[in-house]
RNA sequence: UGGGGUAUAGCCAAGUUGGUAAGGCAGCGGGUUUUGAUCCCGCGAUUCGUUGGUUCGAGUCCAGCUACCCCAGCCA
């Protein structure tokens, strides 16, 4: 797909345009940052394609980091799928990826340093004492009973908490800057703690482990990131950020701005959600078609280029916003109606007989595979005596507006022959399983010759040759537009987010292959799931076509 | 008077030396159409959270007010 010429500015650009003419940089370094705690989210494709967008418009580069402070809630399996993502959304890191356990010796060196400037010092106290004297929102905190303690020893009871000599929760390592300061963040936050866990990255060779404030500044300095960008909730906390780097001798001096964090309509777009989601079974994996998940919409039949468009339509500000699904349904359905091949498939099946074809008798019909663009193609298509075609298609009485097939009227078999329903049957629950049809052997690819006008277009598929198929319908997650506002989001789950429907494919839909988008025409966009242990095909709904019609009907 | 942020159409979002409100999504009309799809054409803010002020002129400058978001993890 197109992807929209020129990129909209924003505050970000605009930043970088200055500094970039001021001469405070030559060229931009960004990275992105995941901590590998989950799957990637639409919200990271966000800060993704911010990153890595600005890098590649600005002919800089972008780095992969990820911030592995906290072995206990990390594992290489989020690093692997987090690096697969990044790469699947279509873009390409500065050399290997990065980690902050790569700079985890330096971070211990430039906390001595701040140790041994008496801006840090190890506190014995409590979490809980801890917590007590650093105030509240509006009180300010008090100083620790260590605060003071000789440079020489905090310099010791580091390197003795390195040595592994306390136990966890006993000590850690605090910055000295202000217990009376409005920025929380800024009464002597903890820069070390010691925790005896495996690291993913390093395995035991440490048991104390930096901070988030302390190790994201200075990971950014020395990779000399230019422009580090991050979500609005750390705007207080560049306040330290900007302390440690003026603080340690730092090898560059980086800028953290922040943006604002994607919210999107009936879904979470929070980690821990997320995980929740996955832990409690309400959805099947971390790449369930309905997760917001990149792995969910891949699988959902999202492509690539759709998400970038999405990224770029949104844009980057510091307001708090909640986007409409429809923002991006309309990206993926403006990719996959230039680019998904057609095909047709029925999803709630019943059997039309044309009486008048011969019994025994098959013809192959051809078929573009795009109605606006002869270079896809065509294919062959079968065709029959019995064909399947939409329950929701017939009617036994209807007026004028139902454009399909009514008892007694004519309608068009898409790609095929106009037929006229003349009797059919239907189940001891009424339900109309057969209609019984004629066929104007003339239509094949023209009207009418006596000028009858036929005004509707249904799709239909093969009884002989059609193959039977699961189709997976997926509706919106949760019931409410912002289930993360709710009291307990998990109540607000929609308990029927995934409808199962026997269906029948025409046969050129066989041999799909997995995650290939198909119109299938006048239902929707889908592709073939990749649960390969499957013994029929599967194909899931990626997004319906838009249906004015089912709108006024339904009102 | 804790501090940090944000307020432009239903949603997203341009608007940067003050000069008379881009664009996208959604919606609504109309046209084309063997997908009620696509495509094409047309329609939306006398108004920029609010109240005042400065000015010939303010979304853009100043003051007050209001609403919402974030911060009291040895999480990120």
């Amino acid at each position: 797909m197109a992807e929209t010429e020129h990129r909209p500015t924003n505050f970000v650009r605009q930043i970088i345009d200055k500094d970039l003419q001021s001469g405070l940089h030559n060229s931009i370094k960004t990275r992105f940052p995941p901590e590998p705690n989950g799957f990637l989210h639409i919200g990271h494709a966000k800060s993704i394609c911010l990153n890595f967008g600005l890098a590649n418009d600005y002919q800089g580069t972008c780095n992969l980091r990820f911030d592995d402070t906290n072995p206990e809630k990390e594992n290489i399996d989020y690093v692997n799928a987090i690096k697969a993502d990044v790469n699947w959304l279509g873009f390409t890191w500065d050399g290997d990826e990065r980690y902050s356990s790569d700079y985890f010796e330096q971070l211990y060196g430039y906390a001595l340093e701040l140790i041994d400037k008496g801006l840090a010092y190890v506190d014995f106290s409590t979490q809980e004492q801890m917590r007590e004297m650093r105030g509240t929102l509006k009180e300010p905190g008090t100083n620790s009973p260590y605060r003071d303690t000789p440079i020489a020893e905090n310099h010791k009871l580091f390197e003795a908490m390195r040595a592994g000599e306390y136990k966890e929760g006993e000590c850690c390592l605090r910055a000295k800057i202000d217990m009376t300061s409005p920025f929380m963040c800024m009464r002597d936050p903890v820069l070390y703690r010691i925790k005896f866990a495996h690291h993913h990255q390093t395995g035991d060779q440490w048991c104390i482990y930096p901070m988030y404030d302390f190790t994201h500044c200075i990971s950014d300095a020395l990779e000399h990131i230019t422009h580090s960008l991050c979500t609005l909730e750390f705007q207080d906390n560049r306040r330290l950020y900007d302390w440690v780097i003026e603080n340690i001798s730092a090898p560059a001096v980086p800028r953290q701005y922040e943006f604002s964090r994607l919210n999107l309509e009936y879904t979470v777009l929070s980690k821990r959600k997320l995980i929740q989601l996955v832990d409690e079974h309400h959805v099947a994996g971390w790449d369930d078609p309905r997760m917001p998940t990149i792995a969910g919409l891949k699988r959902r039949g999202y492509t690539p280029a759709s998400i970038r468009e999405f990224c770029l339509r949104i844009g980057v500000t510091k307001m708090d916003n909640l986007v409409e699904m429809g923002m991006l349904e309309a990206c993926i359905r403006d990719d996959l109606n230039v680019n998904a091949p057609r095909a047709m498939a029925v999803l709630d099946p019943i059997k039309v007989v044309i009486e008048n074809y011969p019994v025994d008798q098959s013809e192959t019909l051809v078929a573009p595979n795009h109605p606006n663009d002869e270079s896809k193609g065509n294919r062959e298509i079968s065709f029959s005596r019995e064909v399947w075609i939409e329950a929701d298609d017939f009617r036994e009485q209807a007026n004028k507006k139902f454009k399909r097939l009514v008892l007694g009227k004519e309608v068009r078999l898409r790609n095929s022959y106009v037929i006229k329903a003349e009797r059919f049957e239907q189940d001891q629950d009424g339900k109309v399983t057969t209609v019984y049809c004629s066929y104007d052997a003339e239509t094949l690819g023209k009207d009418p010759a006596d000028g009858r006008k036929v005004k509707g277009v249904i799709h239909w598929v093969d009884a002989a040759s059609g193959v039977p198929a699961q189709i997976n319908l997926y509706d919106r997650l949760f019931n409410v537009p912002n289930p993360a506002g709710a009291e307990d989001f998990v109540s607000t789950i929609n308990p029927n987010s995934l409808q199962v429907v026997n269906g029948i494919v025409e046969a050129s839909l066989t041999n799909a292959e997995t995650g290939v988008a198909y119109q299938f025409e006048r239902t929707g966009y889908f592709c073939a799931d990749p649960d390969s242990s499957a013994e029929q095909l599967i194909f899931n709904r990626t997004v319906g076509l838009r249906d004015t019609w089912g709108r006024t009907e339904g009102a």
